[in-house]
DNA sequence: TCTCACATGGGGGAAACACCCCACGGTCAA
DNA sequence: TTGACCGTGGGGTGTTTCCCCCATGTGAGA
């Protein structure tokens, strides 16, 4: 019998090793080799060819996004599983659009794993059903509109990204109207705008939002009364 | 041969999972339980009494330096051994005063693991090389200036932490009080209180200062798959 | 042309937050 | 024993958020 030949991209050395003892009790799963960084699982997935590789979203040198761009364009045989601790809408659009075959969560248990696994490498797709629900929620949501292409949706516009920082950062919507030379009813009407498309309803998911975004950073300003 | 029992503490099935597989390698060693929170990782020691508790920082509804600071206090005979994704994070300062038995990277192998157990279980300390250097480097510093200043009063409770926790992880006041068993006007006490001791005055400051000192992350967390 | 995203602005209401008042019991150190 | 914190809980009040409803105008794209 022929084993699937997989590729573990994920920084963590003794995580990495986690998964392949999980894999190594998948009589049909060979691991045939690891990758520390983004681009080192490019250049592996060159020499080794795997059928699948499983790669984290954060890692060092080149993300494990833009990763599993250039190793599609490359190599548009080897299928890619994204393995990711969070779920954030904004991950979840590009992996989509990136042909990614799927996207676990970690929160998955190995079982999963092995079977995403064998899903990619027939050819079919694997989505954790958390991710899986957003991706046909944004789908619905375009289908309810009109057409069926259009995923501009959920892109927050510039005015949008300016009310988001000032929010981050900790100002009341009266505040950011006086900023913005706006009314509190516009800024009220962003926020709810960039609310639903990000699909985060609090202020501090906002804020994590933000600082994962690199829209503000995480320095604790203390006002001084 | 008596085994070393060990808890396993950290929220990402698959990567708990993955330890487990590793550590079942070890003859002398026992994966007795497995905690997917910090607070499940308390209760769990208290039922379980396992000799070592390796445990995760980021982790939902109470992280794992706070858990830490609530076993060592209830069950002084468990060691605790911090394992965590960063050296540089600036909660890695706290580690020390907590009475953590040791603070491994997920950089490091399963082999050190193993080993650091064994060590801890045996009474010793074990802290990773980056880590070691890094508290080092703040010893020599913090005996410099130290003498006159003590400012007691901005130090958060501990219990103030862990409703910091909650709300940095958007949580309303009415659900923390639920998690905690608590009335909700006893969680808006605790907020008021460490607002007044950070003098920070909305949601977004919380979270941006709960992220710098590393009790959250800044991933934006989903719904459990 | 004619939609659609964008930016603007308003009314209203339920919920949550921010900040006061008050109290009681426990622990721990001076 | 007397504070000091801490954790618990209740009262109230004003502000802010969050989410509906509605509208006008502009500019880009099919």
């Amino acid at each position: 019998m022929k084993r699937i030949t997989v590729l573990l991209a994920e920084d963590h050395q003794i995580v990495r090793e986690g998964f392949r003892a999980l894999l190594k009790q998948e009589r049909d799963i060979e691991v045939v080799g690891e990758a520390e960084t983004g681009r080192q699982a490019v250049q592996l997935t060159s020499k080794l060819r795997p059928a699948v590789v499983v790669m984290d979203i954060a890692m060092p040198v080149l993300n494990g996004l833009e990763a599993t761009r250039q190793i599609r364009k490359g190599f548009p045989d080897t299928r890619v599983l994204i393995l990711s601790a969070h779920s954030e809408d904004a991950y979840v659009e590009e992996v989509a659009a990136l042909g990614a075959a799927g996207f676990l969560l970690k929160q998955t248990s190995s079982h999963d794993l092995a079977t995403a696994i064998r899903e990619v490498q027939k050819g079919n797709t694997f989505f954790s059903s958390a991710v899986s629900k957003r991706l046909h929620d944004r789908d619905q949501k375009s289908l309810d509109r009109e057409g069926q292409f259009k995923k501009k949706t959920n892109r927050l516009s510039s005015r949008e990204v300016e009310v988001l920082q000032l929010i981050a950062e900790g100002k009341p919507n009266k505040q950011i109207a006086v900023e913005l030379g706006v009314s509190f009813k516009t800024v009220d009407k962003h926020r709810q705008q960039l609310m639903a498309k990000l699909n985060i309803h609090d202020v501090s998911g906002l804020t994590r939002y933000a600082i994962a975004k690199g829209i503000i950073e995480s320095n604790v300003r203390v006002t001084i009364t």
